[in-house]
DNA sequence: CTCTCGATGCGCT
DNA sequence: GCGCATCGAGAGA
């Protein structure tokens, strides 16, 4: 399989709509047990700064958001809901608490073991949700904090770039908040895509 | 198809 | 103790 070059620091040190838009397209990889497990991301989310009452950020800095105030490139990783986990990218300057949410993927590399990390499910649901891709992943809170521009076990690779009129933006999912926070477009998706999440 | 609801751990008030 | 950036099973239409 044809390594590609792995996205850099000055691609997540950027203006995090940005970062959220580039990232379709780029291919998340996972090492697991020296296996390489990987996909296309197809869909993300946007988490802006404290006036963002839907990040986690908002509230200020506490032990658990402290990666997000940290330096951009880093994984953002928490546990919800008591079953499941979610992976972000941090993103902007450090000091600036800001995050893109990887909500979908499409599988590429490593579907022997993504099937069995999630059992009988067909192909297309494999990462079709933020907690989804993680158990296909193999993603935990063991990887909070990794740095995926130097990581051997976690990182992002530059793929096929998507074009504008193949991208869709819709307010976030499945978040609380005031008026702003729900309606903001600041989901970013492939249209007609169905490693995408519903609704 | 749509809707409701339980599971289950932990960060924070 | 409350509530959560979720998921999937089950009920009803």
């Amino acid at each position: 399989m044809e390594n590609k070059a792995r996205l850099k620091r000055e691609f997540y040190a950027r203006d995090t709509l940005t970062v959220a838009r580039q990232l379709l397209g780029q291919r998340l990889v996972r090492i697991l047990d020296g296996q390489r497990l990987s996909g296309r991301i197809v869909e993300v989310e946007a988490y802006i700064g404290q006036a963002d009452q839907a990040c986690h950020a908002a509230r200020g800095l506490t032990p658990r958001t402290a990666v997000m105030f940290g330096p951009p490139g880093h994984a953002y990783i928490y546990f919800i809901y008591g079953m499941h986990h979610c992976l972000n990218v941090v993103t902007e300057q450090e000091g600036f608490p800001a995050a893109v949410l990887i909500r979908a993927l499409e599988p590429l590399e490593g579907l022997p073991i993504m099937r069995r990390h999630r059992p009988c499910r067909p192909d297309h649901e494999l990462a079709n949700g933020p907690g989804k891709l993680c158990q296909a992943l193999g993603i935990t809170r063991a990887l909070n904090g990794v740095d995926l521009v130097t990581s051997d076990v976690l990182f992002i690779e530059e793929d096929a770039p998507v074009p504008d009129e193949e991208v869709q933006t819709t307010p976030r999912i499945g978040v609380r908040g005031d008026e702003r926070a729900l309606t903001v477009p600041w989901r970013f998706l492939l249209r007609d895509c169905p490693f995408c999440s519903c609704r």
